[in-house]
DNA sequence: GTACCTATTTGACTTGCATCAATTTGGACG
DNA sequence: CGTCCAAATTGATGCAAGTCAAATAGGTAC
């Protein structure tokens, strides 16, 4: 049984240390027993530092690798043909890139690091090898890629009912929610994104996300200089992204 | 070895028959060795058959199964707390349904009959067991799930960025294509939803909806009398899914 | 066939957001 | 510290699609 007096001396260059990161309890390791620990980390390898920009992997190159984000954060985004960008999701410690490439030879989208970045890489043929022996994992990873078709569900709906501040309201909610789930400010956060990544997320045009950044900012319910942002009523908040269920109310 | 001359006799009730269903080479089979497909055979269950507008699973009830459509057609969607209703998916013969739900002890939808409709039913306790055995099959999933992650980005992508005649043309030839794959006619065929689900789903009013499907009546591209609907020029179509990219055509 | 209800279509009007245009702010770098 | 370029903001205007309202068509039960 592998597990105690594990000294602190620096992983092999290639290899994780899943016992050792802080991100064990949100990432894949949260599905699987310490004694099965073990047959994760022989599978990771350790990502390298990507800077702000550059590409964690392209559309349509060869898909090999699901990536866990360690730190920093990452944009990912379809280019139709026409050469448009649609981002369709930004994903942050401790949450898994490229589950939508698992239907597929290549990768579907194109992920790019939003600020400094690091990633494990878990190659698929060996995940998919091992979750076919960790039962567990296995669930695991039918839990995660079902989240994240409901997440996608969520973000049609809201891109095809919601006013542009109830869908503004909502991702600043979503970032309070998964800052808070790594121990961090709910309410005083930066966001990793700049407001064209917002709105191309949103559907929306930059104009609008920033007008209803100052809409929001007037109205005393956020303050945001830049990237800063602090929530100042969350309540507030989460009452717009109900806002347009109400039935005949004024002001 | 399993194959070869079985008696045409009907299969005992609760027990589906994947060897002689004609779905096998869209549906779960299709990913798995003739060997297995038995394995299979263990644990579909035959689903009874719905009739137009009940529902085969409700939202927030007891995740058990995912079910494949045998015959009809089945829309899912999701209601808000606020009552709003809107809709994920339609699904045809051969498509899995439920894969959203895999993350969560509850159902994240419900899925309706659009009209008479007979379904096969997985449970996920054993299809997770099996799919742990089975290592094609398993593969299989992780494709389903990724491709229906990529579906919904597809649609996010239609409601964030493309105006009501493209999302229209979208779904007639989505639809069409789906017909194809099952040998029948990719231009003549009858919608199983009613203009409203389809409103619903493309984030459009209905009287949208009509308005489009009349614009494209007159510029000859369809030809609709209710649900009957026939593309006179797939071609055409074509075009308006792209038409958002041109640059500085009129007309 | 007639009555009734719902789905669909058509028309007139309104509006939220995009678009266009012009500043202002802010960060990177010599 | 000033220069330069990209990001963000603010203002003015137009339009695609929503909303409201009414007519028509389809489908079902009696």
């Amino acid at each position: 049984m592998a597990q105690a007096l594990r000294f602190r001396q620096a992983p092999s260059p290639l290899k994780a240390s899943c016992h050792q990161c802080s991100l064990s309890n949100l990432c894949l390791p949260l599905a699987i027993q310490d004694n099965d620990l073990d047959s994760l980390e022989d599978i990771v390898q350790q990502g390298r530092i990507y800077n702000r920009g550059e590409h964690i992997f392209d559309q349509s190159t060869q898909f090999r690798s699901c990536f866990a984000v360690k730190s920093g954060s990452i944009k990912t985004s379809i280019i139709t043909e026409s050469g448009e960008e649609q981002v369709t999701g930004f994903f942050m410690p401790g949450e898994i890139v490229g589950l939508d490439s698992m239907s597929s030879e290549a990768y579907a989208c194109t992920a790019k690091a939003l600020e400094r970045t690091s990633v494990c890489e878990f190659p698929v043929d060996k995940l998919e090898e091992l979750t076919g022996k960790l039962p567990d994992l296995q669930h695991h990873m039918y839990r995660l890629m079902s989240q994240e078709i409901q997440n996608s569900h969520q973000l049609a709906m809201l891109l095809s009912k919601n006013t542009a501040e109830e869908r503004i309201a909502s991702l600043l909610l979503s970032l309070s929610s998964r800052f808070q789930r790594r121990r961090m400010s709910p309410t005083n956060f930066s966001l990793p994104m700049a407001r064209n990544d917002i709105a191309n997320f949103l559907g929306l045009a930059v104009e609008t996300v920033s007008r209803v950044f100052t809409r929001f900012q007037n109205q005393g319910i956020i303050r945001a200089r830049g990237r800063e942002v602090e929530l100042l009523d969350v309540e507030a908040l989460q009452l717009v992204t109900r806002e347009f269920s109400r039935q005949g109310c004024q002001q």
